[in-house]
DNA sequence: CAGTACCTTGCAATCGTTTGCATAGCATGT
DNA sequence: ACATGCTATGCAAACGATTGCAAGGTACTG
């Protein structure tokens, strides 16, 4: 009832002994005496002692904690990678601080800025759809704050990532499409601008080469990843002359509402048009029209290596300049069948 | 490229001032001469000054951060939820600290520990599905730590709270089934230990008697939400000799559980058997198969109401001590018609 | 020229904790 | 009796920022 935070400071006066002996005691420092180490810790539980962290971050110039910065908690991917990250640094003794950029540049520079005011020990990011410019990355840089991405990552310079082996999913798929005798396959893509969105294009010319499949650059398009767009996109690919047999969608929302278009259009899914994507949310297996094929990504798999990353160079006291990087296999999951 | 943070005492010393002097500055104290005012600002600009929150918080007491702990961040009721919680505390200045409980209260005692650690303002909480103990939260309000919770609400004390009014909205939702002429419905509820759980089955034995249905104790169930245990209880309730025309689910997902075993087990969805439910999931749009009607709960709303009001508390300075209760009114969603 | 007032700046304490160094007490060895 | 070594504890300086109070400087007034 007395709406006040001990410190240890109350303790040692409660027990008439100096702050340092206190702070030893609680430390369970070899130097302070087994009874005075006792009456101390009891003293702290009967006063509901817990520690400053701000006093302690100050003197030790270290928080234990992580900055975690992604698009959208919404998104069962990053919701997924969240529990992986935190599942690891919390073992390690470190807690999140997370924030989402809406896919908004704004928003992730102002949620870089609070990690940074808020001292960090390290960063575990996810790009916007919008980012483009990287200054804000790298004054955590100059602050000397590491920093880890994981799937989207920057394309524009070398950095600490955790990225799925997109190339190789892309080609599973498009080699199971074409086993299927389906030749004619669109690409519906997210922001050129995403490096992710890059390597599915790179992927996907690389696997229709390697299975004499014709890339045709009308098939290509780019979606911002919003709903309108995405349906936007999925029309124009429906009403061409030559229109095609498959899309292969960014991800699991690009899909949905692509397929939603598609339907809405008269077009019957896995007759008229089939669908491949990224992602493969848990909730499509309540889906009655899901994609024939998604590429599984193992957020949490994800999540958690990108924790691992980050602790381990935390924990390496040199700095040593490699780039850390790392790629997660792909699985692809076969629907309906 | 050095690796470092500056601060206000690196200011003043390259300037040849005080470190008063640049604090002051820096907040543009009118005491300041204009001159020296500028001057500190820039250089403050040129050597990327960023004030340490640590120091700042142990000198105010004040964290300008505020916890919040819920169930699930996969969850779209909760995401957007915590979407409105931070539209408005970072209006108000505040970030948020955001941890998951997973329904587990050993996830959500430590989490409100590393909340009193770090000194929160205060905290907006959702409780497990677990959370029968409430020892946690009074450690909160013992440390001053004011706690407002929303939707799922502990019924066993007065606190200050945002909860939709979920006895309308069954009401509302039983009444449309009666209208249609549905008479035997079940209910297929949360852990009986959730204030919400409770507050359904109140509802729901009122409408009934308003609308002169009987309210069979055999077609009331509990499940602990996971997958498992939804379906469990669907198969229990649709193979009773006189089965429901109807089940009122707890939220979508036990919906899309039930849903899904209803089918499996050879009904026909909005024929055998009718759905209803709480929540309205965004992704409902794409299902073939959606519940008949869903109670729209805005959890952005909810989440904004409860950030508001405890800036609201925050900012009071008399400790006066009335306990805070918002109802936020629900909406019937009717899907397919 | 002394007194007054104002504008500008600096000093030093403070928040809660950690930690290098000093010190007091006591037993041991010579 | 005295140096030596050990154990157990305390002192005081940090960490980075804020802020009440003091003080130096300048200009104005009578």
């Amino acid at each position: 009832m007395q709406k006040h935070q001990s410190t240890i400071k109350e303790i040692a006066a409660a027990l008439s002994v100096s702050i340092s002996t206190v702070s030893r005691a609680l430390q369970n420092d070899p130097r302070i005496g087994l009874r005075t180490t006792l009456r101390v810790q009891e003293m702290a539980k009967a006063m509901h002692y817990t520690p400053n962290q701000a006093a302690v971050l100050l003197r030790k110039g270290r928080t234990m904690t992580i900055g975690v910065m992604l698009p959208w908690l919404k998104e069962e991917f990053f919701s997924s990678a969240i529990t992986g990250i935190e599942d690891v640094i919390t073992a390690g003794g470190y807690h999140a601080m997370i924030s989402q950029s809406r896919d908004q540049i704004e928003r992730e520079i102002t949620g870089i800025q609070s990690f940074i005011n808020s001292r960090v020990d390290g960063v575990i990011a996810s790009i916007s759809a919008e980012t483009t410019d990287y200054s804000h990355f790298e004054m955590l840089n100059d602050a000397g704050i590491p920093v880890v991405f994981f799937d989207r990552i920057p394309d524009q310079f070398p950095c600490h990532q955790v990225r799925s082996n997109v190339i190789s999913g892309v080609e599973k798929a498009l080699h199971y499409l074409s086993e299927q005798g389906i030749q004619k396959i669109a690409l519906l893509n997210g922001p050129a601008t995403l490096g992710i969105a890059k390597e599915r294009l790179e992927g996907f010319q690389m696997a229709a080469n390697a299975l004499n499949l014709s890339v045709r650059q009308d098939y290509i398009k780019y979606s911002n990843l919003s709903s309108e767009d995405n349906r936007q996109k999925t029309a124009e690919l429906i009403t061409m002359d030559d229109a095609p047999e498959a899309i292969f969608a960014f991800n699991d929302y690009v899909a949905l509402d692509a397929m939603q278009k598609c339907r809405q259009m008269g077009l019957i899914l896995n007759k008229d048009i089939h669908f491949v994507s990224f992602a493969n949310l848990s909730i499509m297996d309540y889906m009655e029209h899901y994609p024939m094929a998604s590429v599984e990504q193992f957020p949490y798999e994800m999540g958690e290596r990108a924790a691992q990353m980050l602790l381990n160079i935390l924990h390496e006291d040199t700095e040593n300049a490699s780039w850390e990087e790392l790629v997660v296999p792909t699985r692809l999951v076969l629907h309906g069948t």
